[in-house]
RNA sequence: GGCCCCGUAGCUCAGAGGAUAGAGCGACCGCCUCCUAAGCGGUAGGUCGAUGGUUCGACUCCAUCCGGGGCCGCCA
């Protein structure tokens, strides 16, 4: 039940009606009329712009139309009040047992409440992470993991049927690399000492896998040229490195459906089989492109290649498919990867890039469109720069000397679900403050404590209404103004799914939970001075089982929001 | 030079084209005999970067400009 969009639906019936009884034109569209949250509380529960959107095609007087609208509108059983405000809102107020009916529901639906049947059942495809498989995962990666596994979470809960992938990037020139450090470190598990050689990937987690190596080969790669060993060495290294990623995403609680490999793409015939259905809509040629303006590169000279012409679908010049040597350029199993997608049925498509790929957006849209023929809608999310910081001081990284921080730094640091909880508190195309003394305080300046904290209070009422062996009723007995602010809130729920959903932004479930915490909060301290609001009423079960109905309401719904984050809801805080 | 993102209170940031633009921090003033004060209430603080345009209505959409960041031929 969305509240918002049930009332939308009786302000549209009543509007239908004037239009067969001629108080308003048929033909009308009604797509602009909306029933939402006033910003100001006191204009009322839900205020609709009807007459205004209407007001000129109908060629009535915004008042007019509102007058009338409004004053049908109150035959809604749940409508207690509509007056029409300002230059012709109608300020909607709603009986009390819609609240409390809110409440119960809640309870009854538990887990699935605030489900919305928008996704109904579209095919999604969300490929995030997708990190190149030469390193355990840093800071930026564990943005862009959270951000897309939020993002997924969010889109199930909203009904849509969603995929997680993760392109691995095994079949380019930084996997020989990764193959030549790997190696160096089988050399030295030999008893030789590795030449790290610049440009090789220094790090220690290579260590254990020369060790490997020397376990599966023993001395027999040694002293052998690299095209003897190259190949097998990468794979080896490649697997062994996916291995660690998975490893990394699951402290962090993700776990990806489907791993797809770039490699799988070379000589199997399906990048020329997607280049084949682009040329099939004349979007392939050979020519050679302009120089880039401002910053022109020193050896830059026109060269001939084969281009794919992203201009015809929004792109700021064509991209170069195939280098002039005949080998393919990244973007050609890029667009193989996309049309694998759309073969494979999916209806949108969404891929979480770091903002430092911002470059490839338009590109990437232009082929998606090309090979779907304009179908299938890809939305490409960027997730800004994580700045990490300790009491303030800005945490030091250097890639150089081998000191990044990875994902498995920050979880061990403070957890997997302070992290994922942080990382969602900006926009994902906001740069983010990490700070790792600041997300671990346990105060109200810590978002992350407030919301756990507002959930552990009610599991901590509730523990203590269990000794009162009252019956668990869902009818909640709301008569504070601050009661009601809480009700209203959880109304907003369902609301804001369908909202976070639509514009794939999980970071509003984030912000919402922690508007319902503060105010929960604020009814909890009116507790303190008012006995009555107390949700347990000491000796009388029957009382308790009537306050304890919209804190356990409350529960449900920080609940199903932290799951949609990937946080685990706690039951007292330590 | 081109493209993308950002510009909202002193600071960090929210804000589906709606009414008098919000929250947290910081500052100031209050609230524990009482389910966790790990909390709550109040006060102060704004030309929403600028100028035009679209609209009944613009922080929101469009154009131009200013400021900050990122990316920019065959690299990955």
């Amino acid at each position: 039940m969305n509240i918002f969009a049930d009332i939308r639906t009786s302000v549209i019936e009543t509007l239908d009606a004037l239009v067969a009884e001629g108080r308003l034109p048929s033909g009308l569209s009604w797509g602009a009329v909306a029933v939402e949250p006033p910003r100001d509380p006191a204009h009322g529960d839900m205020a609709t712009n009807a007459a205004m959107v209407l007001a000129k095609p109908a060629d009535k007087a915004p008042r007019d139309i509102a007058v009338e609208l409004a004053e049908r509108l109150t035959s809604d059983p749940r409508i207690a009040t509509a007056e029409v405000a300002g230059p012709g809102f109608i300020n909607i107020r709603l009986v009390p047992e819609v609240w409390h009916d809110v409440v119960a529901e809640a309870i009854d639906a538990g887990r699935s409440f605030g489900h919305s049947g928008l996704g109904a059942g579209v095919k999604v495809n969300i490929e995030y992470v997708s990190a190149n498989p030469t390193g355990p995962l840093h800071v930026g990666h564990t943005r862009g993991a959270v951000f897309g596994d939020a993002l997924a979470a969010l889109l199930e809960f909203a009904g849509y049927d969603v995929t997680r992938e993760y392109y691995i990037n095994d079949g380019g020139a930084q996997v020989d690399v990764l193959a030549r450090s790997a190696y160096e470190r089988y050399r030295e598990a030999n008893g030789l000492s590795p030449e790290i050689a610049e440009g090789l990937y220094p790090g220690d987690y290579l260590v254990p896998v020369g060790e490997a190596l020397k376990v599966k080969y023993g001395d027999r790669l040694l002293n052998l040229p690299e095209g003897e060993w190259l190949t097998e060495v990468r794979d080896f290294a490649t697997d062994a490195m996916m291995e660690l990623i998975r490893e990394d995403l699951a402290t962090l609680g993700v776990k990806m459906d489907h791993f797809f490999s770039e490699k799988s793409l070379y000589g199997t015939g399906r990048i020329e089989a997607a280049i084949a259905e682009l040329k099939k809509r004349g979007l392939i040629y050979k020519g050679t492109l302009e120089p880039p303006k401002g910053k022109v590169p020193e050896d830059w000279e026109p060269r001939e290649q084969t281009l794919f012409k992203s201009t015809e679908h929004g792109d700021d010049v064509d991209r170069p498919i195939m280098k002039s040597d005949g080998a393919w350029t990244y973007f050609a199993p890029d667009i193989a990867y996309h049309w694998d997608k759309i073969a494979r049925g999916f209806d949108e498509l969404i891929d979480v890039f770091g903002a430092d790929h911002g470059g490839y957006v338009k590109r990437m849209n232009a082929a998606v469109s090309a090979l779907s023929d304009g179908r299938v809608p890809v939305d490409i999310k960027l997730t800004q720069l994580v700045k990490l910081y300790k009491n303030g001081e800005p945490f030091k990284m250097s890639k150089r000397a081998g000191t990044f921080i990875t994902l498995r730094d920050v979880v061990e640091e403070v957890g997997a679900d302070v992290t994922r909880f942080v990382m969602l508190t900006r926009k994902n195309d906001a740069p983010l403050d990490f700070d790792f003394a600041k997300v671990t305080e346990q105060s109200k300046d810590n978002p992350v404590f407030y919301v756990q904290y507002a959930h552990a209070r009610v599991r901590s009422v509730m523990r203590r209404a269990e000794t009162m062996h009252l019956d668990w009723s869902d009818n909640a007995r709301l008569e504070d103004e601050a009661e009601f602010t809480v009700a209203k809130k959880i109304a907003e729920w369902p609301r804001l799914i369908e909202i976070a959903a639509r514009n794939h932004e999980p970071h509003r479930v984030a912000f919402y939970l922690y508007e319902l915490a503060s105010d929960f909060h604020a009814l909890w301290n009116k507790g303190n001075d008012n006995s009555a609001l107390r949700f347990v009423q000491e000796g009388n079960p029957q009382a308790t089982a009537a306050k304890i109905a919209l804190p356990r309401a409350v529960a449900v719904v920080i609940a199903n929001g932290l799951r949609i984050l990937g946080v685990t809801p706690v039951e007292e805080m330590r």
